[in-house]
DNA sequence: TACAGACGTTACAACGGTGTCATTCAGACA
DNA sequence: TGTCTGAATGACACCGTTGTAACGTCTGTA
């Protein structure tokens, strides 16, 4: 229980603490009996090397962190696969937390992750304004999800505009002319960007806001569904896949019939979408790329003549049965 | 750029680094015009206090570090809500990570936390044999949806084998014989235990063993489905709700219907479960009560006179329409 | 035998922050 | 005026690890 350091692993083989950090970090230039005894002597006592300790002596933390708006979203958790995956390479691990899209969780753990030394940040903000600040500060940050814009900071982007104008072209294409957008009452930049694609594409939209922090916005979703019918569209948009999950259960029981009686579209493509009852028409993004992508970018801050970037994907529209033709809808309705 | 620390805010405040220190962690024992006058050249030179400096004179790290198995299951992420939740009543963050399944990950996630010295550590192992030294060491570990068992740790369960009987004993009593189960090939304890529990309440079982590492657990699910009906089982029990969604998807491609022809349960509940199509009967498990309840054992390691123990906790059964009688199967079939 | 050079090992000073202890100084009182 | 008290501040050693530079030893050569 008591600490153990290199001093007892030293006294342990009968070297000096010296030898022992260079049968650490460059164990070429010590004698191999001398090496053997000293690794005998670590495992021997336990010797856990401190982390801490050596940040402090200018090696970098192995640690990359990951702020995700939710955890709780599949979709996070697949671009960070791609992130893991490509930094595991390069010997990081990546750790991840959700701000559950509040601004004053999100400050908070960029706090510690700063303090704490990790080696680079890559986070899907609810707020990018302290990001930059960061940045200078020496802990890279790169934005995953979210526009670069004017940022000085590298960016992995998803055309969010093009994805939400193939949900609306869509629409049209099928006769539908109210649409309604359910989004959040603050959407994150992304997500409003959808729906400025969605509106560009459609003329006008039926705004539907609720409140829809992490856990609950499945639910949150499900109890629009009253106000959405109260309101007469005939095909409703949603922000993304959990939601329209919601908004289905809601639908479902109201007895409205979809889509027979409303077409429902989501976003992300998430692994439920093409099993759901309907099975949902959808915006899919890549995702495991993304994540790939942001670690990419991550790894090249290290490099001298870096620069920051912006690094774009296409999304594309993923037709299923939770939409139709609105001539048919009448038919049938 | 260059690295600014206490030195530099002792100097543009006009005072020793002492001062500074003191008016970080104990303000109370400075003049409050002094204290003002630190406060003021933190915000003017953009300090950040270095974290492993100070943990390297004994403060504690604000990081807890949490071990899943698949973070891309929701059920983590709900449990890790549990858990982050209490944590932040007591000033600390939660990091998560992901093992997906693989030994080898696991090792190398829990040395990189174990040298950065965080406070403590909720896994849920694939394998716990490294866990007590650990633990011995002085990072505190709990067990997470894992039985304790033998090992010096506390824990948090769920009773797995009530799982698999409620299960089992809601497909006897629908008149189904041949039950099979779809597990993986190394299945962790936890689902090793469901699998006993439905093996004890319906007899005999079909074993089905498939190779699924995230994130192809859904697909190899799928591939499994034509295996699974070469056996001709009336019923299919899934490891959890994400290999039930792909053998759902497997089924209907092999145009087999979903209970008529084969009835199956999922385990989880997760939020897609009631959507599906069938709506999935499945377990369900107290995922946020069982994070904040592990939140609570670890901090409770701190406390002096603290043994380790374990807390535990009922699945029910939820019963929806992928489960049906075997008698109207075969008057339907 | 003396000496250069290679090799292996070690002493030491940092890294940034913290707590202990000593020091300084203003003000109060005899 | 001298002494004492208390508050406010600062000097310093240390946490565990690392790179540098210096050290000692040993081999081979002149």
């Amino acid at each position: 229980m008591i600490a153990v350091g290199m001093r007892e692993v030293a006294s342990a083989a009968g070297v000096s603490v010296s030898t022992v950090a260079n049968v650490l970090s460059r164990p070429a230039i010590v004698a191999p009996a001398t090496v053997e005894r000293v690794r005998r002597a670590i495992d021997e006592v336990g010797y856990v090397p401190n982390g801490p300790a050596r940040q402090l002596r200018g090696r970098p933390s192995p640690i990359v962190g990951s702020v995700t708006l939710d955890l709780a979203n599949p979709f996070h958790a697949e671009v960070n696969r791609g992130i893991e995956d490509r930094l595991a390479e390069a010997g990081c691990v990546l750790l991840t937390c959700s701000t559950d899209l509040r601004p004053a969780t999100e400050t908070r753990l960029l706090r510690v992750l700063e303090q704490q030394g990790v080696r680079g940040i890559i986070i899907s903000p609810a707020d990018a304004a302290q990001l930059p600040a960061i940045s200078r500060r020496g802990t890279p940050v790169v934005l995953l999800d979210h526009p670069k814009e004017r940022l000085d900071l590298c960016a992995v982007a998803v055309d969010d505009v093009l994805g939400g104008r193939l949900a609306g072209e869509h629409l049209r294409a099928r006769g539908h002319r109210r649409i309604a957008y359910l989004g959040a009452t603050v959407d994150p930049a992304p997500v409003a960007r959808r729906r400025a694609g969605l509106r560009a594409a459609v003329g006008e939209i039926i705004d539907v806001r609720v409140d829809m922090h992490p856990p609950s916005l499945g639910a949150a979703a499900a109890a629009a569904a009253e106000r959405i019918v109260a309101l007469a569209p005939t095909a409703v948009v949603c922000l993304n896949d959990t939601a329209a999950l919601g908004l289905l259960d809601g639908l479902a029981a109201l007895g409205v019939r979809v889509p027979a009686d409303l077409s429902v579209v989501g976003y992300d493509d998430l692994p439920f979408a093409r099993r759901l009852a309907p099975a949902l028409t959808t915006v899919r993004q890549p995702t495991y790329q993304l994540g790939q992508a942001a670690a990419e970018l991550l790894l090249d801050e290290e490099r001298p003549g870096h620069t920051h970037r912006e690094v774009r994907f296409q999304p594309s529209l993923v037709v299923r049965s939770s939409t139709t033709y609105i001539d048919e809808h009448r038919l049938t309705g």
